[in-house]
DNA sequence: GCGACAG
DNA sequence: ATCTTGTCGC
C-alpha cells in the first residue's frame, strides 16, 4: 500500500531529527500555515522580528492538493506547498513555528520535524489539539505546562499561552530543546492563545484560500 | 472488535 | 482544514 512507503519514508529521514538547545540569538522567527480551498493547498510563510514581533516578510504559494488527511501523514499533504512558499522568501528565518506536531508523533516525526530536516532549520511544532502521547492538564496560569510523554519519555509538553485557555500541544522538531520550546512559544504570544507567527500566517493562508474561485 | 485520530 | 449565529464569561 501507498501508506506503507510514506511510513518507510518517514523512518528513513529520522536519523536525521537532532534534538538539542538552539546554539544563536533568534532575530528572526517564522510561523507557516496552510489553508485549503476545494483542492487547492495554499501555504503561507511570514517572517516577524524577535522579540519585537513586527511583521518583516511574507509569501504564499498554492497547489494542488496530492493527498487527502491522513492522521500521522500531515506533512507529506502540506510539506510541498509550504516549501514553495519558503522558497520565496529572501530573508532567511533562524526558528520556524508549524502549525502542527513536531516528534510528539507515533514515528516521531510531524509536520514540523520533517520541514525541519528538509530545511536542516530549526523547527517547532505547535498544534492545537492533541495527538500521540499521554499527559496532565497543565494549570490554568499562562505559562504552566506538563510533559507530554510515550512509554515514560518526553515528546512535547502542553503549554498553557492564556490563562483559563486551551492549552497547545508543543514539540521540538529539529534543532531544539524542549526548554526552547517553551520559551519561544511563550515570548512569541501575545494577547491570543496562538503565538504571533503562526496566527499572522493563518491570516494570510486562509485569506488566500478564500478569494480563491476556481 | 473498539477507540483515537495534527490539519 | 472549513462551514457559521448566537452566546457565555471576564
Amino acid at each position: 500500500m501507498r501508506i506503507d512507503r510514506l511510513k518507510r519514508e518517514q523512518l528513513r529521514l529520522n536519523s536525521r531529527v537532532r534534538i538539542e538547545k538552539l546554539k544563536n540569538r533568534i532575530k528572526y522567527i517564522a510561523g507557516v500555515d496552510v489553508g485549503r480551498n476545494q483542492t487547492m493547498l495554499f501555504g503561507a510563510v511570514v517572517v516577524l522580528s524577535f522579540p519585537e514581533l513586527q511583521i518583516l516578510e511574507s509569501t504564499w504559494a498554492k497547489v494542488q492538493e496530492r493527498l487527502p488527511y491522513i492522521p500521522g501523514y500531515l506533512s507529506f499533504r502540506e510539506v510541498p506547498v509550504i516549501l514553495r512558499a519558503y522558497k520565496k522568501l529572501k530573508r532567511r528565518p533562524e526558528l520556524i513555528l508549524v502549525d502542527g506536531q513536531g516528534i510528539a508523533h507515533p514515528r516521531r516525526f510531524g509536520l514540523a520535524t520533517h520541514l525541519g530536516v528538509l530545511l536542516d532549520l530549526p523547527t517547532i511544532g505547535c498544534a492545537k489539539s492533541h495527538l500521540w502521547g499521554d499527559y496532565q492538564m497543565p494549570a490554568l496560569r499562562r505559562g504552566s505546562f506538563e510533559f507530554l510523554r510515550f512509554n515514560g519519555e518526553r515528546i512535547g509538553l502542553v503549554l498553557r499561552t492564556r490563562d483559563g485557555v486551551k492549552p497547545l500541544f508543543v514539540s521540538p522538531g529539529h534543532r531544539v530543546d524542549f526548554e526552547d520550546c517553551r520559551d519561544y512559544v511563550l515570548n512569541s504570544t501575545t494577547r491570543y492563545r496562538i503565538p504571533e507567527p503562526l496566527r499572522q500566517a493563518h491570516r494570510l493562508a486562509t485569506e488566500r484560500a478564500r478569494g480563491w474561485d476556481v
